[in-house]
RNA sequence: GCGGGUAUGGCGGAAUUGGCAGACGCGCCGGAUUUAGGUUCCGGUGUCUUUGACGUGGAGGUUCAAAUCCUCUUAUCCGCACCA
């Protein structure tokens, strides 16, 4: 017989629901726990990551709860994004329906899986409702010059036919549908998070919750470089150019300038020049570059002379000035020093165009020949051919060099960011509007709180082609001027969804809020996030995106926090055979099949049991089989056990060698499982459950059925249940029923171990010679190392190992070895 | 190139602080139950030339003692990448 997971889970589904368990509010009395998991984008079906991530934060969520903790644990969606509009496109759908009954659905499917969500916190970020302050946080971030419009040379989808975050171009492509990302000079709006790259950075510091990995990869991310700007003099003009090194001791050794091909000054560098055409064909030829080529590390450099020349601000030589297609418009000034001696890439291109190498700083107590060089010393040395720098090191020189500049007049040292502005309009119809208009009277003009929100309105055109179905939406575009009352028109640009993603957390701590985004106090009580658990695919964007909200939010005074996330948790994938399950390789397995097949319960302790959370786990048939076999044994024994269950408890000083033993096992398990739980050593905790249950059946073939000490089984049944009700808690909650609880196991108090009862006689130690075991002995747990080293000189295998020997030390380790050092 | 992981039986994994390597589970082998298969219960299961030796990707080192600490190295995965 095997236990009917379908009824059960059924039964205690419809309880919970009906009862409103997991319902929460603020409770001063308890300490409070946030525990919160990636909510989804309603892509249509919950897939097994879903499961895993959704069956580890319930378990935290469950376990915290029965610890006492006040538990806030929400769900909702991401509901807005571009897999809706296509859908419209592809099928005719509108994106809305398309949406919400992708939610219905993945709701029915969550709700099969048992996890504890107050469903009545429930948010979807394409509801009105929601985005009203979505638009609230772009007016707020507006309002403290957070958020700008400005020209721009951006990253184009074709594809997609919207503008990206440079965090949203993977490898020159589209992170969303893999086509080749261009460039394009738009006008768009940014979020200034580069106003938060040094908080951003040190804040990290204050992560301690967090692994290393996605620290470091933000720190990367961020990218800070120490530097400085020079300003260079054009030949022949009154005007500069200005550049960014990191290596303003290498000044000297400039033998050529290099600007980006597209920088809006080369216009007027190469007009009139006898270079001109050269250089104009150089341009279109870079243009027509891809991205992709202009990114790779081993594209050749190319490049040609702009017909200009820049001084040197120390030794007053004419400078060449080239265009290449190395430099990066967008980082630092767009134009920087070639000092082939002492830079790889500078190094390469010289070669190539035949400039000259200088070598300024020398590999201490050598003398290398620039004619000698194969590729750029960039190490620490000794300055030299750096007029009245010579002869310090290179370090001291940065330092001494940029104060000269600084002295003169010509430079300063500067701080850069890899760091971005944040774009965040799209060109798509599936988002929250941006709240602005444009009014031929009063131009930009932000549309007023009370008028929030802009809804996003029905009945569009969905050709896939040209602009966005907004700008083609005329009872949208065409409104009033929130100022002057005068005719005005929309901005038709909606918001990157990670936008709507950025303060999620926040809102379901006040989700029904009609007059705020949340109430403070309500925030106070629940931030920060506990425990946030979800994919490494989030380490840069969401996370980055997340921290530089809260910390506006810190500052305009709405929220205490500035850190939104306490302890991150970053879940392993989960893969079929190795590789990721994906349609194309049709190695999917879908959670509805193993919860109709074995229930949730087993689905979800496979997951926990394979594999420790933050490694992928290798989904596997026979392995799920021996999950669900467990629980039919703990069900078997809990059935055959039910009838000694019994408020009494057991009497430690009247117990027979068997039940000490169980007991024993009893209280190691609760020890373990507790402190796993507490470390989120999940599969550990379970095996510690699974020996208990050994153990619980060694006790029960082992004793004729009359002479069953029901206190100490009782003890062992109810500890078993307990414990395993956050991993699976429809069983659990079942046999607590069939065991005569009328209490609520959810809220059941986490079980505590005795310590008396894992006090034993005699304990197992090795006995080692030179390291290596040469017997095993009982002994008193109790004894000194004087006492253990005397039983090791008597024991009779020591004694004939070590004859003839010189004993040197004995190393005793109570409760763990003797080792007896000879020669 | 820079940054961060990972490497342990046939497989997933365990060993929290340096102290019995392989817990727990899968698989496999055997016993009991059964007409048989399946189920269930019990037992076994790192390798080998088995009174012992070897064994945590590899090579050194520190230590009475190393999967764990140090140095070097190989493989592999992930992130960033012409960032001046």
């Amino acid at each position: 017989m095997k236990y009917d997971s379908k009824t059960i889970e059924e039964k205690w589904q419809k309880i919970w629901q009906e009862t409103g368990e997991f319902d929460i509010t603020e409770d001063t009395d308890k300490p409070k726990y946030y525990a919160l998991e990636m909510f989804p984008y309603p892509s249509g079906n919950l897939h097994m990551g879903h499961v895993r991530n959704y069956s580890i934060g319930d378990v935290v969520a469950r376990y915290k709860k029965m610890q006492g903790y006040n538990v806030l644990h929400p769900m909702g969606w991401d509901s807005f994004g571009l897999p809706a509009e296509n859908a419209a496109i592809k099928h005719g759908a509108d994106p809305a329906d398309w949406t919400w009954s992708n939610i219905d659905n993945m709701r029915k499917q969550l709700k099969r899986l048992g996890f504890s969500y107050d469903w009545d916190r429930e948010v979807a970020t394409a509801k009105p409702d929601y985005y009203k302050f979505t638009q609230w946080m772009f007016a707020q971030l507006y309002k403290h010059g957070l958020a700008y419009k400005k020209k721009s040379y951006v990253n184009w989808c074709p594809s997609c036919a919207t503008v990206l975050a440079n965090e949203q171009v993977v490898n020159g492509k589209c992170e969303r549908c893999k086509s080749e990302v261009g460039k394009k000079d738009l006008e768009q709006w940014f979020f200034k998070i580069t106003d938060y790259a040094q908080r951003l950075l040190d804040d990290i510091e204050k992560l301690g919750g967090w692994p290393d990995k996605v620290k470091s990869m933000q720190t990367n991310w961020i990218g800070r470089s120490e530097g400085a700007e020079v300003d260079f003099k054009i030949d022949g003009s009154d005007e500069t150019l200005t550049v960014y090194t990191t290596r303003p001791d290498t000044i000297f050794g400039v033998s050529y300038m290099v600007i980006a091909p597209e920088h809006p000054l080369v216009e007027k560098l190469i007009a009139g020049k006898e270079t001109e055409a050269e250089c104009r064909a150089f341009i279109k030829k870079v243009q027509h570059q891809s991205e992709i080529m202009r990114s790779a590390t081993d594209t050749e450099k190319e490049g040609v002379f702009s017909g200009t020349y820049l001084i040197h601000p120390f030794t007053g030589d004419k400078i060449p000035l080239y265009l290449a297609n190395y430099v990066l418009l967008d980082y630092g000034t767009g134009i920087v020093m070639g000092v082939a001696a002492h830079d790889q890439r500078d190094f390469e291109f010289a070669k190539k165009y035949d400039l000259p190498i200088r070598i300024v700083i020398q590999p201490e107590g050598q003398n290398m020949k620039s004619e000698d060089m194969t590729e750029a010393f960039a190490a620490e040395g000794i300055m030299e051919n750096s007029g009245e720098f010579n002869g310090m090191n290179n370090k001291d020189a940065i330092k001494a060099i940029t104060k000269r500049l600084e002295e003169r007049g010509i430079g300063r040292g500067k701080v850069n960011f890899r760091l971005r502005d944040w774009l965040i309009s799209r060109q798509r119809y599936w988002g929250a509007p941006i709240p602005i208009v444009y009014c031929d009277k009063c131009g930009e003009v932000l549309v007023p709180d009370d008028q929030l929100p802009v809804i996003l309105p029905q009945n569009v055109k969905f050709t896939g082609q040209g602009q966005s179905p907004l700008s083609e939406c005329e009872e949208f575009v065409h409104t009033t001027c929130p100022k002057c009352g005068g005719p005005a028109k929309r901005e038709t640009d909606t918001m990157d969804t990670f936008v709507c993603s950025s303060w999620y957390y926040l809102r379901y701590c006040d989700p029904h809020n009609t007059e705020m985004p949340f109430d403070k106090a309500k925030t106070d009580y629940w931030m920060n996030v506990d425990q946030y658990i979800g994919g490494v695919e989030h380490a840069i964007l969401h996370l980055l995106y997340a921290r530089f909200f809260t910390k506006a939010l810190h500052d305009f005074g709405y929220v205490s926090c500035d850190e939104p996330f306490e302890n991150l948790l970053t879940q392993g994938m989960v893969l079929k055979d190795g590789t990721k399950m994906s349609k194309s390789l049709g190695n999917v397995v879908s959670p509805e099949e193993i919860v109709d097949k074995y229930g949730a319960d087993t689905a979800r302790l496979f997951i926990m049991f394979a594999a420790p959370p933050e490694r992928d786990l290798d989904w596997n048939d026979t392995a799920v089989e021996g999950s669900y076999r467990f629980l039919n044994r703990v069900w078997r024994a809990v059935e055959d056990l039910r009838d000694c269950v019994t408020d009494e408890k057991p009497d430690a000083e009247s117990l027979t060698a068997d039940e000490k033993k169980l007991r024993l096992a009893v209280h190691g398990a609760i020890k373990k499982v507790t402190a796993d739980c507490d470390r989120f050593s999940f599969n550990t905790a379970i095996s510690a459950i699974m020996e208990m249950v050994n153990a619980l059946y060694y006790y029960k073939e082992h004793t004729p059925k009359d002479g069953l000490n029901k206190p100490v089984v009782s003890e062992a049944v109810t500890s078993l249940i307990v414990m395993l009700s956050p991993f699976v808690p429809h069983i659990a909650c079942e046999m607590w029923e069939m065991i005569g609880k009328t209490s609520n196991l959810a809220v059941e108090k986490w079980p505590e171990y005795d310590e008396k009862a894992l006090v034993v006689d005699e304990i197992e130690i090795v006995l080692q010679i030179n390291g290596k075991i040469r017997d095993k002995i009982m002994i008193s747990p109790d004894l000194t190392r004087e006492e253990m080293t005397e039983l090791a000189m008597s024991n009779d295998r020591i004694k004939e190992l070590t004859e003839g020997k010189q004993i040197i030390k004995c190393i005793a380790v109570p409760k763990k070895l003797i080792n007896v050092v000879v020669k």
